[in-house]
DNA sequence: TTGAAAGCGCTAACAG
DNA sequence: CTGTTAGCGCTTTCAA
C-alpha cells in the first residue's frame, strides 16, 4: 500500500515482461488466456490500476472530451438559504446541464468521459488550458474562453464552439454548432400575428452583447416588417440579467407605459422563458388575464415553461441535442476527418404553442 | 502544425532550457519578467499546450476528480420524439445533474476540474477503470460501480461513497456520505399525524432493493409506531420504477382497494415526488379533493413538486450539497488527512410543508 | 504469443 | 533566477 503499484510490479508478479501486462489492459485478446488470468489476478492482489496519464502519454491520446461552461453563479456567494430559495435556478442551470447530459451521453457512446469545467480566468495557468491539456478536443460555450487562448488550444486539438454566432473572425477555422434562434423568433411572432390576429407586440430583450438575445430580436424584427408592423431598431426593453424578476418588471413598466400614453400591447414577447414567467406573475398580480387580454410567449422550452399558468408558449432549443452533436463533431475531427472544412450547423429549434399565446391546448 | 509542439520546441524558439519553460506555466514568479514574457511569446506562436498527461505523469497527480454515476437512460433507445415528450425526465434528471452542479463548484473551488461518466459494465477496460486512472480522487453514487473494482480502485486513490447506505461489508474503509432519508420520512409523518390530525395512512415504496426507498419506508414505519398507529411490514404498495405512471397507478389502487373493502386512506406517502406527482394528477382526475379529501407527500423536493398544484408537501434531499461535502472529502484525504478513519457523513433532509398535506403557504 | 528497449512530454531535485 | 539530469508508468515497434 506503500508506493502504488506498476505494471513492473504487476509483471514481475505475474512473472511476465510489462508488454504482456500492458497488452492485458488493451488488447486482451491477444495474450493466451493462462497467462492473461495470472496477470489479472497479481494486478487484483497489487490493487493495480493503470495510470491514465502514462498511458496518454505514450499513446498520445487520453479518451476524454472536454466542455467549457460559464460560470453562472459565485460559488462563494451563496448562503444555505439562498440555495434553498433559489429553485428558480433549476430551471437555469438546465441550460448547461443538458448540454452536459448530451455530450456525456453521446461521448459515452464512443467511449470517451467527458471532463467539465467552468470557465475561469484566462492566463497561463487557467483552468481552461489545465482542461484543454487532458482531452483529445473539447467543446466550449461561446464567450467562456478567451478568443487567445481559444486560438492557441485549437492548434493542437479540435475545438467546437457551441450556442451563439461565430463571434470571432480568427476563430473562423473551428467547428460551430448554433440553434437556430432568429428562425425561432420569427416563426413564434408570425404565429401571433397571422394566427392569433396580435398587432400590438412588445419585445423584452437582453443584453445588446448577448448574441442569442441579439439573434431573437432580429427574428422579431424580420417577423415584423414581413406582417408589415412598424419595426423598431431596438427592442422595447432589455434587460440584463433576463431573470425572473427583471420580466415582471418589464411587463409593469409596458403596461405603465400604455397607460401614460396609449393602448397596451395585445402581446408581450420576451427572450427568454425566465422573463415570461416572471412576467406572468406580474399580469396575474395585476390583474391582467392572459392569453385573454394579452399574450406571452418565452424563449428556450425550460421545463418550468410548461408547468406555468397559463402554459407558456415559447421556442424550444434542443439543448442536449447540441451536446450530441457536439461530440458527433470532435469524434469525426479526431478521427477520419481531421483535416475537413470547418463545420457550421444549425440545429432547428421548434415552436411550442401552449396556453399563454392563446391558443387551445395546454 | 504538423508535430504538437512540447517544451522543448518552445525552450529552443526562446533561447531557454526547458526548466525554465516548465517554470513559466507552474510557478511564473518565479522567471524573471523578462524571460517569462519570451517564452509565452515562443508558446504563442508555436500553439504550445502543456500536456495535461506529462504533467500528471511527472508530479503523479492531476487535478481532477471524477464521479461515477448511474446511467439511467439508454442512449439509444430513445427516439426524438421521445426526447421532446420526456420532459418529464428533467425533474428527474436533477438527481444527478445537481451532484454534478455541486461537486462541479467545490472542485472549481478547489481548482479541480471534474471529470464525469455514467458507469458502464465492469471489467478490466471499463470506463470506471479508464476514469479512476485520470484522476486523484472520485466520487462514487451507490451501485454504479462493481464492488470488486471499488475494492481495487480505493487502493490506489480516495473514493468516497455517495447516498444509500453504506453497502458492502468490504467497502467500509472508505468515506461515505449519505442523505437522512429515514429522519426525514419519520419526521413528515409525525407531521401528517400530529399537526394534521390525519391517522389512515397508506405509504407506497419503492424496490425492496432501494436503500433509499428502504430507508424512507422505515422512518414511515417508527412514525406510526411512535404515533401508536399499525405498523405494517411492508410498504402498502411497491413501484419498481417510482415514475408518474406509477403514482398515478398506485393512488388508484389504494382508492379501489379502499372503495372495496373500508374508509379510504386519509394520507398517502410517496417514496418520491414523481409518484406523488402522478398522484395528484389520478386523484383530480377522480375528482378527489387533495389536500382536502386526502393528502400527499412525496420525497426529493424537486422542483416540479413546487409548481404542481397543490404544492407538494416533501422532503428536500440536498443534492447539491451532497456534491459539494464529496468534494470536500476527497480534497482533505489528498492532503493531510491522507490516513484519517473513514468518515460517515449524513446530510440532514428538511420538511418542506406545502399545500398537499393540509399546510397554508403554498 | 511474448520480451526488450526506446521514448511520450513534463516535473523535480540539485547545481550553478 | 536558470540549467542539468533523471525518471514518472505506460505503449510501441521490432525481434524472438
Amino acid at each position: 500500500m506503500s508506493t502504488t503499484p506498476t505494471v513492473y510490479d504487476v509483471a514481475e508478479r505475474s512473472g511476465v515482461s510489462i508488454a504482456t501486462v500492458s497488452r492485458v489492459y488493451r488488447t486482451p485478446d491477444s495474450v493466451r488466456e493462462k497467462t492473461r488470468e495470472r496477470v489479472l489476478a497479481a494486478a487484483r492482489e497489487l490493487g493495480y490500476v493503470p495510470s491514465g496519464n502514462a498511458r496518454g502519454l505514450a499513446s498520445r491520446s487520453t479518451g476524454v472530451l472536454g466542455l467549457c461552461f460559464p460560470d453562472l453563479s459565485d460559488p462563494d456567494t451563496e448562503t444555505e438559504a439562498a440555495a434553498a430559495d433559489a429553485d428558480d435556478d433549476h430551471a437555469f442551470m438546465l441550460y448547461s446541464d443538458q448540454i452536459i447530459r448530451g455530450m456525456e451521453r453521446a461521448a459515452r457512446r464512443h467511449g470517451y468521459a467527458l471532463l467539465i469545467a467552468a470557465s475561469l480566468k484566462g492566463g497561463p495557468e487557467s483552468l481552461v488550458a489545465k482542461v484543454a491539456g487532458r482531452v483529445d478536443g473539447f467543446a466550449v460555450l461561446s464567450r467562456t474562453v478567451p478568443t487567445e487562448d481559444l486560438d492557441v488550444i485549437s492548434r493542437r486539438l479540435p475545438v467546437v464552439m457551441l450556442a451563439g454566432p461565430r463571434e470571432n473572425d480568427e476563430l473562423d477555422h473551428l467547428d460551430h454548432i448554433e440553434v437556430a434562434n432568429a428562425d425561432g423568433q420569427r416563426e413564434l411572432t408570425r404565429h401571433l400575428v397571422e394566427d392569433h390576429g396580435l398587432r400590438r407586440l412588445a419585445f423584452v430583450g437582453g443584453e445588446e452583447r448577448s448574441p442569442d438575445a441579439q439573434a431573437r430580436f432580429l427574428g422579431y424584427r424580420e417577423a415584423c416588417r414581413a406582417a408589415g408592423l412598424p419595426v423598431r431598431e431596438e427592442p422595447d426593453l432589455r434587460a440584463e440579467m433576463m431573470t425572473q424578476a427583471e420580466g415582471a418588471r418589464a411587463a409593469d413598466e409596458l403596461l405603465d407605459r400604455a397607460d401614460a400614453a396609449g393602448p397596451p400591447p395585445d402581446a408581450m414577447l420576451f427572450a427568454n422563458d425566465q422573463m415570461a414567467i416572471g412576467a406572468l406573475h406580474a399580469l396575474e398580480r395585476r390583474g391582467v388575464r392572459v392569453p385573454d387580454d394579452i399574450a406571452v410567449t418565452g424563449f428556450d422550452g425550460i421545463p418550468l415553461s410548461r408547468l406555468v399558468r397559463p402554459a407558456l408558449t415559447t421556442v424550444r432549443q434542443p439543448m442536449r441535442q447540441l451536446g450530441e452533436e457536439a461530440v458527433e463533431l470532435l469524434v469525426r475531427r479526431l478521427g477520419a476527418e481531421r483535416e475537413r472544412e470547418p463545420v457550421d450547423l444549425m440545429l432547428p429549434v421548434s415552436v411550442v404553442r401552449r396556453a399563454s399565446c392563446g391558443c387551445g391546448r395546454e
